[in-house]
DNA sequence: CTCTGGCTATGACGATCGTTATAGCCTATC
DNA sequence: GATAGGCTATAACGATCGTCATAGCCAGAG
């Protein structure tokens, strides 16, 4: 039963992922975390034995390896590609929920951590964010931008697109991201030399 | 005794924006919201009769206006001059908090509104980032830089600013924002042919 | 079949949530 | 110095918070 025991625990992640995203971290309570899922409370406690931030912690990875492995895919075909990939998959996630749904990892960024016991949380949003970052960047060097503007590019882009879907969720409007879309495409373009 | 009241009032407002932009919305309770500042928390009711969701949304147009105003102040100097007073607005923010405390208005925009009455807040943050987005766009207009692109760039600024103060926060480092600094007044340098 | 152990179901703990009500203070005006 | 009203102080409301404890269920190993 190891099969259908990491089954149930990985189905509490997914669904603390998409509550996380559209209420935040605070804004969403472990009953709703694990209820989202169909788990009983009791369940998360077992998996989750240090609570509230191990889930949250998990559930950020999981959506940060989510989308790195998205964006490591695309990337193959050159950083205009991955840059079209990750913005496909965030305008997706905006318009699809009919702008109520963010980014968990952003969530999870703006928010304090615990005074007491280790904010693993935060620690789990910053490790994704480098994580996203660097997949960046690598590929633009392999293309030809030196640093240090392959690094800066690459912070400006995830930056760029983390806070366009805050400010599209605000205007109940997909225009910021496309907006920012055309810009970034051809800063790229621009950067790589095509 | 107008006076004094109207002190008491935009007391909690500021105690207010600074609580948010550390804890977010659903982290603050309203008893903090007003003993941030000192006062009591029947004051808060009586200041601000609809409760939370009032007092959050004229805590993030306090915050936006202030932040409007340096903007629409600097951006008399041009549109890089404009570029750097909001950058360097920021980089205070965060540096000065010990990287505890990023923007009110994004805070608020990431976070769900409530399901019954008026989501007073997130109307008031997606004001405020059109503001924002007005001033750069309009000034970005008046140096030369053609529609859409004025529009768009200005959007891809405001966008990426509130990403990288989340950035900052999460890494506890301020490079993001020195790294998109870099990268944003090359880029607006460049719009203008300067 | 028996037994073991992972998982669920249930309920409770004290603390705290947003909000409301009301009684009293305190200053400004006449 | 009396009066009025803006503001504060205090207590309480039901609901819900994160967390923990424990009893029971149920599949697989012996």
């Amino acid at each position: 039963m190891t099969r259908s025991t990491s089954a149930s625990r990985q189905r509490i992640i997914v669904g603390a992922a998409d509550l996380i995203r559209r209420r935040g971290l605070a804004g969403s309570t472990i009953r709703d975390l694990a209820g989202h899922s169909g788990a009983p409370l009791g369940s998360t406690y077992h998996y989750f034995p240090r609570g509230k931030q191990q889930l949250a912690a998990e559930a950020v990875r999981f959506a940060g390896d989510l989308v790195s492995r998205t964006l490591e895919q695309e990337l193959a075909a050159g950083p205009v590609a991955g840059l079209r990939a990750f913005l496909t998959l965030w305008r997706q996630t905006v318009v699809d929920s009919g702008y109520r749904a963010g980014c968990p990892v952003l969530a999870v960024a703006v928010e304090e951590p615990p005074a007491d016991g280790d904010p693993e949380a935060i620690i789990a949003a910053a490790e994704v964010f480098t994580a996203w970052q660097r997949l960046l960047a690598a590929s633009l060097g392999e293309h030809g931008v030196a640093e240090p503007a392959a690094t800066q590019l690459a912070t400006l882009v995830i930056a760029s697109v983390e806070g366009t879907v805050a400010l599209c969720r605000a205007h109940g409007d997909i225009r910021p991201l496309d907006d920012v879309a055309a810009q970034l495409e051809i800063l790229i373009a621009t950067a790589i030399g095509t």
